[in-house]
DNA sequence: TTAAGTGCAAAATCTTTGCAAATGT
DNA sequence: ACATTTGCAAAGATTTTGCACTTAA
């Protein structure tokens, strides 16, 4: 992944490059499945900090880099947003699927969720993301 | 919500039937929305054991009683399942709705999320859940 | 009667907070 | 130079484990 793409990106949404911030979104950025804390740490060259990994990815999160992606467990699971994402308004209305062997969470950014915005339960509708189960193609 | 039927569903899972249980049951049987742990103590007529909650909901949730709804939190909510569950298959299909203001899930049980079954990825989709976000008729 | 479930205490985890030192602009 | 960010220590919260006591069947 490009280095100075990554700077740029951080650079965007108002925060300073750090060298483990650059690392962080790399590796997120390289991954084709969401990554908990946990598996952030593993993949990282260096040894960071176990706060300061929490406070990049919060920061990140209320920046508009990433976001949390819901699976079917408690664990935060963080992936990035799309290029058009802003803090105000995060564009994920894509379908992610959890493997039920290995928990890995991949983003399938080719199949769009349904529109659900005409509900007619008095419920307003901003935003939709459908979760799919089963067996990713390694586990299959 | 009737005790006796309470009673037996609980035992057709093959657990014990318990006081705690009991309630417990009847709390989420009764609520509109999933609930949380926090949720369900705040909600039951006794003082109940924080550890003992944890055991009857991780009892309930692999007897099939109870499923995890998966929110845009890390916070863990449950909600009954469809009485057409067992342990090995649950069926929740269905969507669920979390107002961004209260924080509330609500399964939608009227809606049927898509069936997503022939994806062309090498996936196999056992299960899809979609999950809606904005304001909630209180909140709204 | 006896296996299953509960409550309490205590361990193990996970997450947040405060502050001094280091770093980016 | 100055505001941000980091690392460390420590507090707070959440979840799990062990074990003696109680309860459902």
């Amino acid at each position: 992944m490009q280095e100075e793409l990554l700077k740029k990106e951080i650079k965007k949404h108002g925060l300073r490059v750090t060298k483990g911030r650059v690392l962080v979104l790399n590796c997120l950025k390289s991954s084709p499945r969401a990554l908990s804390q946990a598996d952030i740490n593993e993949r990282l060259p260096i040894e960071m900090d176990r706060v300061s990994l929490y406070r990049v990815l919060h920061d990140f999160e209320s920046a508009g880099i990433l976001h949390l992606v819901p699976g079917e467990d408690t664990v935060a699971k963080y992936a990035c947003c799309e290029s058009s994402c802003t803090p105000e308004h995060h564009h994920d209305e894509h379908v992610h699927f959890q493997c039920r062997q290995c928990d890995g969470v991949y983003c399938l950014n080719t199949v769009k969720a349904p529109d659900f915005s005409t509900l007619p339960k008095g419920f307003q509708v901003e935003r939709s993301q459908l979760l799919l189960t089963g067996l990713c193609a390694q586990c299959a």
